[in-house]
DNA sequence: AAATTTCTTGACCAATCGGTCAAAATAGAT
DNA sequence: ATCTATTTTGACCGATTGGTCAAGAAATTT
């Protein structure tokens, strides 16, 4: 009964959002966007409406990829050792400056109060929640106070992620993360 | 034997570096400098050449404004305290969102390697110099080993310039900074 | 007061920004 | 094969980007 797009949304999205990633929302122009997606500018905003609304789909594409690496089962404590030690590891690659498109997001829209910004909290806050979640049951094991430990854990990966873009400093970025895991009794 | 400037280039500099601190530099555009300065954009051209090099005086200007809060003399413990309490009370000021113009530079220019990201990453060594001399001295009068604790310090600072852009939550941002204290046996 | 040198002014530049829209192309239903 | 709904396409929009420049204004030296 009609024609049909010739692309999937999601291909689309997920393209999108490696260019918002990398240059940040303001810095990526329809251009930028266009050579990614390999649409045009009409296509673009028949189906995605505005530049604002494509990246909050990207956003939450992110927001999803994101919580696949959220904390499921097994040892909480081995959880922290990798999830810090990835976050060194991508730290320290030179070709890997993007940080974390959540937290890039916060910084981006902190002097703002729009969908965007609000978007960009609510997903950090789901990251945080799921350090407290693993916070807290490590804590049950050690009978230890998790709010401090809470806070420490959220801030030490923040860090990681923010300093590593200009600094590639491995063992920087090692004492970050073992200044937080060393409440928990182990270090990388 | 000729005409002198109607302003005083340093009164620009300071004008100019107040937009370039709120918005960044790619997000100041050249009417949000004529606006700030009250010059136009001859004249601004004709004294500073371009706006990378207005941005480079403006950055060498903060930079003196941040050297002259460096620790001189007294007790290193006492200078802690006090340069973690204004990071704080700054951070949970609603008006202020604009953080470090070095941190910020330092992000915005990561994945370049211009004049500009060069110049705000030693600005950047500066400010650590600072904290670590510090770290050094108190350190020298409880017998502890430095290199760790100059890492928890430039971390902590960092991350309550950046986080308090988007959470103006003082129980968090406090932890944060006693956190980088406890080594010296002090809190807020 | 005149001469000289510099600063100030505003018009102008090409390029790009995000966004719109009518016409052409096309896929699916009949 | 035709019809129809939808997508694709590329031209076009006004606004803004950083930057240039010639002409006019003005301050200082002589």
């Amino acid at each position: 009964m009609s024609r049909t797009t010739d692309f999937k949304k999601e291909e689309i999205i997920e393209k999108a959002m490696q260019v918002f990633w990398e240059k940040g929302y303001d810095q990526t122009s329809l251009k930028d966007l266009i050579d990614a997606t390999g649409l045009l500018k009409g296509s673009l905003y028949n189906t995605f409406g505005s530049k604002e609304k494509l990246f909050l789909e990207c956003l939450e594409y992110y927001g999803q990829f994101s919580r696949s690496r959220h904390y499921k089962d097994g040892d909480p404590v081995l959880y922290l050792k990798k999830f810090f030690k990835r976050l060194i590891e991508e730290g320290v690659d030179r070709d890997f400056r993007k940080g974390c498109l959540i937290m890039n997001s916060c910084l981006e829209f902190a002097n703002q109060e729009n969908a965007l910004a609000k978007k960009a909290q609510t997903l950090f806050a789901a990251t945080e929640l799921n350090l407290k979640n693993v916070a807290e049951l490590a804590c049950a094991q050690q009978n230890k106070n998790s709010e401090k430990l809470k806070t420490n854990l959220i801030t030490a990966a923040f860090s990681i992620r923010e300093i590593s873009k200009f600094r590639k400093d491995k063992k920087f970025l090692t004492q970050i993360a073992n200044r937080a895991l060393e409440d928990f009794g182990v270090q990388l």
